[in-house]
DNA sequence: ACGAATTGTGATTCACTATTCACAATTATA
DNA sequence: TATAATTGTGAATAGTGAATCACAATTCGT
């Protein structure tokens, strides 16, 4: 049976959700272009009409992920106010997205995808520290409104939150579903606030504690 | 020029060590066959004298790697006394051994080694989980001798301890080790210890930051 | 020192996968 | 409708890397 003849824009999004969508299910490695044409529908010769090479499509996945993971950020920036909820609200959402979406870590920390190539190593990692540099952002604001202690630092505590979410995609990964992602992020969350928030927060949450018991 | 015959228990050693450090270099997807065989000084099919197959050296990998976490573990047992201490000396421990850290988020995230061999899966899987529950013993003595807060979740406590590790692997992977893990695990290691040490002794720390100021 | 076992070597096979190409079908354009 | 452009197809090519094998060199037991 012969596919659709379709235009080149419309197949070359197809592929794209194809691989990432296989990366998810199988990892980078075994991806390959017969399996991504299968899922599209066509013939592994066709994809070349809509792509130069895999390495094209590979940079094409990248910038996608780039874009759901910005897009996170910037949609919790619109929606929350305030360092520390807007950082909650990013884990959780996160704790979310991981299990709804698993290649995003096994892309952006698989190997196999800058294979002898440096730029494209260089490229995931921007995405990496593009990502951190604007959860770094919230801690800033953070810092100035007086919810984050002034002595924390921002990039060390940008990669702690990330600190918070890598770990336990490597366990969800590992143990093929078998971890509770939600339950770790709602343990994290009040040992992070402790880590970054204002002592005076902290003591009085605490004075709290002690009332009630 | 012809290798020195060499008996297989070290050939065995050296292949498996090589293969660890050309997947720190490069990740599991370059690991090949010739490229061990290169680093070990003999020729690709003389592997095949010390084993069977590329999996088994894999394999092999997968126990030096768990062999070397835990003699970490147990030998800062030995070493340091008191729950915090003994975090801090193995947080320190990990950013000096960077090359074998920086194998582990690289062998767990990549799909190559798990390829279709899903005992292999639950191989990392038992690594990670044991790694994290001796860690998880070591919170727990904390909380029983009062330096961890009793309301730390020992298994979060772990998971987000291995969370200042790997993701500042990732980032020194990435960034062609562009990124000062010591300083990292310097301005983590306050912040990480406010997460789960007793309030006693943050608002110690707190009341000394105000006298001094 | 001599045969057997061990280890190393180069050539070769084999499977897998990306990529190309000539040609066919479809769609757009004039 | 006729022709050019676009997209799809199957066959063929080429490169890669794991694994095998016959043979050579080395070491060990005796």
């Amino acid at each position: 049976m012969r596919a659709q003849k379709t235009e080149t824009e419309v197949r070359q999004e197809q592929i794209v959700t194809a691989a990432l969508e296989l990366i998810g299910a199988q990892g980078v490695n075994a991806l390959s272009i017969a399996g991504i044409a299968e899922r599209v529908g066509i013939v592994p010769s066709a994809l070349y009409r809509h792509f130069k090479c895999k390495d094209d499509v590979l940079d094409a996945v990248l910038d996608l992920l780039k874009a759901r993971l910005l897009s996170n950020v910037t949609q919790v920036r619109k929606e929350t106010p305030g360092a520390l909820p807007r950082l909650k609200s990013l884990l959780m959402r996160h704790a979310r997205m991981l299990s709804e979406n698993r290649a995003i870590p096994l892309v952006v920390f698989s190997d196999g995808i800058y294979a002898g190539r440096p730029e494209r190593k260089a490229k995931v990692a921007a995405i990496i520290t593009g990502y951190l540099s604007k959860i770094q952002h919230i801690v800033e604001e953070g810092i100035q409104d007086g919810s984050i202690r002034k002595d924390v630092v921002p990039v060390t505590a940008s990669v702690m939150f990330l600190g918070m979410i890598l770990p336990a995609a490597v366990l969800w990964n590992v143990s093929e579903g078998n971890f509770d992602m939600n339950a770790h992020a709602e343990n994290a969350w009040p040992a992070f606030v402790r880590c970054i928030s204002t002592e005076e927060h902290n003591i009085k949450s605490y004075m709290k504690t002690c009332e009630e018991t």
